[in-house]
DNA sequence: AATTAGCACTCCTTCAAAATGAGTGCTAAC
DNA sequence: GTTAGCACTCATTTTGAAGGAGTGCTAATT
C-alpha cells in the first residue's frame, strides 16, 4: 500500500500542474510537458493506481486527473519542501523590521501588510490576548465628571484605552485620588494584579467595580488583516461578495483563528497549512490557511496568510516562516527590555 | 429647443426602465408596458428628437434607447422628486437615534451602518475636522519616561488619543507638572487655545514643542464607510477587485469627499447627486454619490451613500435627507449641551 | 400638421448540431 | 513491465439558422 517513487513523481506533477493551471492533466500532456521518459500508457496505469489509492480523481469519465484532498495533503506533508526565500525577499523583510518601533502593535500591523505584499494573498496577524496579569499600570483620565478614559499600560508596553461612563460621577480630583491609590498599590507590589478584583470588591467602590468589569478582564488581542480583495481569484462575483462579507467581519475571522489554534497541536516555528473545508465554516471551502503560531508570555498569536486553495505553497510557507522568525526576534527584544 | 411635455414623459419612461432593468427600451415595449396612448411610430419620432437633442442614445443601430449622461442629469435635476420615506423606514431610523449616545463618534459610526442597511449601498459619513479652537483640555499620560499619551478632549466631547515619543525623557511627576500647567492656563482662559502655539514657543520646552507639532494641529475627522462589498453589481470580477482596493483606502475616499465638498456649492439640508465620472478619478466611473453636507461649528461633514450609477435615486435621496436631518438634531443637542 | 400603419432592414441572442480535442480503459504485442 | 493501438466518452468550440426587438422611412389617415 506504500506509494512508490514513480507514483510520487506522477502525483507531484499532477499537483504541480493543478497548482499552476488549476486544471486536470492527462497522461499524454504529462509525459510531454514534463519530459517523462515513459509512454502515456504507462502513466495511465500509474494514474489508475493513484486513483485507486484515493490520491487523485477525475472530474468526468474522460477527463485528466486532479489531486483529491488526500493527495493534496500528502503532497503538503511528504513531498513539499519549504522553499528558501529569495535574496530580494529577505532584503525586503529585513528592511521592514530594521526600523524597530518598540511597540508591538505597530510591528504586528506592519507584519500583516508585509505578508500581503510579499504573497499577494490576504495577510493576517492575530495579536495574543493580553492577560490581566500583564497590566503594569492604569491611568484614569478625567474627561468630564461622568466619563473617564482608562489608559492601560501593559508590561509589554502595549497601550489600550477604554472609555467608561460613570453613574455617580467623580470630580477630577476624586478620580486622581482613586487612580493614584490603585497604581501605588500596583507599583509597590502590595497588590498583585490578579488580586485587583478582590481589592475592588473589598472596597466596594462603585467606580472601581465598574472598572473591574470593563477594564480588568483579559484584553483581547487585536486582529490585523490586509489585502482582503485578493480573494478574487476563481470565484464568481456573487460568491466573492459573500466571502468578502465574511472576511470583513473582523471578530469572526479572529475567532476562526482562535479555534484553529486550539483545535490542533502546533510546533512553534513550524508553518502549518489548513484547508478551509477542514474548518466547517461555510464560504471558506475554497481557501487555505498558511500560518504559524507564536508565543508571547502565556498567550499565543498567529501569523500567516489566507489564500486560494490552489496557491504557491512552497514559496508562501517559506515566507511565512521567515517572517515569523523575524517577529519572534522582535518580541524577544521587547520581553528582554521589559525585564530591565 | 425647450423639451416638450411629451418628450419629458418619454425620457422619464426610458430612464425609469433603465433604472429598473438596466437595459435599452424600444418604442413598442415602451407603449405597451407603460400604457401610453400613442402608437409606437409616434414614440419613435419623439425618440429621434430626444436623440437629436442628446438626451438618449442607442447602443447599436437597431437597439432601443438608454439615457445619455445629459439625459440622466436632466432627470435628476428636473424630473425626479425626492421620495418620501415609508413609515417602516422612518421607524427604523428613529429607533436608531433614540438611544442617544452623547458621543458624536458613535452617532456617526451608527449613521454609516444605518445608511448601508437602508439602501444596501455603501454608507459613508465624513466627520468634520475638529479645529484646534475646539480643544477643551489635554491630559498627558505617562506611559514610560520616553513615551506619553496625549488624551485630547474636544469641546464637543470628542476624545482623541495620540502617542508621542519624547527625546529627552520626563518622569511621571515632571510630566504631570507640565500637563497641569498647560491645562490650568487653558481652563482659566488665561491662555486661549489659539495662543497655545505662542505660549509653547515662548517656553521653548522640548516636550511641548513636540506637542505642538503632533497634537495641536487640526484634528482630522474620522471617515466611516460601510458595506463596501455592495460594489459588486454589474462589474466583472477583475474590475470589482480594483474598485474594491480603491474603496478600501480610507484616506483616499475621504479626500474624494473633501474635494467634492469644496468643488461646488451646497445647500445644507439638500441632497446632492454626483456621478463618479464627474470626479475624474479612475475606477469611480460607474458609481454615483448621493449625499448631503452638514455643518458643525466651522467645519463641514458629509453623510451619504456610494452606489451604482443605476440606483433607486428617488428613494435613496429621501433616505439620505431624512437621516441627515436626524443627525443634525443630535448635533444641535450636543452643541447646546456644550454651551451649558 | 400630427399621427399611424406597413415594410425593409439591422443587429443581438439563442439554440442545436457538428467538429475538435484531450482524455480514458482495455487488449494484444513487444 | 512497458507500450502501441483502438474504440469510446465527454467538454469545449465553431457554425449556421431562426427569432426577436429594434430602427428609419414612406405613404396613408385623421
Amino acid at each position: 500500500m506504500a506509494i512508490s517513487d514513480r507514483e510520487k513523481l506522477v502525483l507531484g506533477v499532477i499537483i504541480d500542474y493543478y497548482l499552476t493551471f488549476g486544471d486536470t492533466i492527462g497522461s499524454r500532456t504529462l509525459v510531454k510537458k514534463y519530459n517523462i521518459e515513459l509512454s502515456s500508457a504507462t502513466i495511465r496505469n500509474v494514474m489508475a493506481d493513484l486513483e485507486d489509492m484515493g490520491y487523485i480523481s477525475k472530474t468526468h469519465t474522460s477527463s485528466g486527473r486532479i489531486p483529491t484532498d488526500k493527495g493534496y495533503k500528502f503532497y503538503l506533508h511528504e513531498l513539499l519542501k519549504v522553499e528558501k526565500i529569495s535574496k530580494e525577499e529577505r532584503k525586503k523583510i529585513d528592511m521592514a523590521y530594521e526600523l524597530r518601533v518598540s511597540e508591538l502593535e505597530d510591528i504586528l500591523k506592519k507584519t500583516s501588510t508585509l505578508l500581503s505584499k510579499l504573497t499577494s494573498y490576504a495577510g493576517i496577524v492575530v495579536e495574543p490576548d493580553i492577560k490581566r496579569e500583564g497590566i503594569k499600570k492604569v491611568e484614569l483620565v478625567h474627561i468630564d465628571d461622568y466619563l473617564i478614559m482608562a489608559v492601560i499600560v501593559m508590561d509589554n508596553m502595549a497601550v489600550r484605552t477604554k472609555k467608561i461612563s460613570l453613574e455617580h460621577g467623580l470630580s477630577r480630583e476624586e478620580l486622581a485620588a482613586v487612580s493614584k491609590e490603585l497604581n501605588e498599590k500596583l507599583r509597590k507590589g502590595e497588590l498583585k494584579s490578579y488580586e485587583v478584583e478582590d481589592f475592588i470588591l473589598e472596597k466596594d467602590n462603585p467606580v472601581l467595580s465598574n472598572l473591574e468589569n470593563e477594564v480588568f478582564q483579559d484584553i483581547e488581542g487585536q486582529f490585523y488583516m490586509n489585502n482582503t480583495s485578493s480573494i478574487f481569484q476563481n470565484k464568481s462575483v456573487e460568491e466573492a461578495r459573500e466571502t468578502l462579507e465574511l472576511f470583513n467581519k473582523k471578530k469572526g475571522m479572529k475567532e476562526i483563528f482562535e479555534i484553529l489554534v486550539k483545535s490542533r497541536e502546533h510546533d512553534y516555528g513550524d508553518v502549518n497549512v489548513v484547508f478551509g473545508d477542514e474548518l466547517n465554516i461555510k464560504g471558506l471551502e475554497d481557501f487555505s490557511f498558511v500560518y504559524s503560531v507564536y508565543k508571547m508570555g502565556e498567550s499565543q498569536g498567529v501569523i500567516g496568510v489566507i489564500g486560494p486553495r490552489r496557491m504557491a505553497y512552497s514559496k508562501t510557507m517559506g515566507l511565512v516562516k521567515y517572517v515569523t522568525k523575524e517577529v519572534n526576534k522582535v518580541i524577544e527584544e521587547i520581553e528582554h527590555k521589559k525585564e530591565r
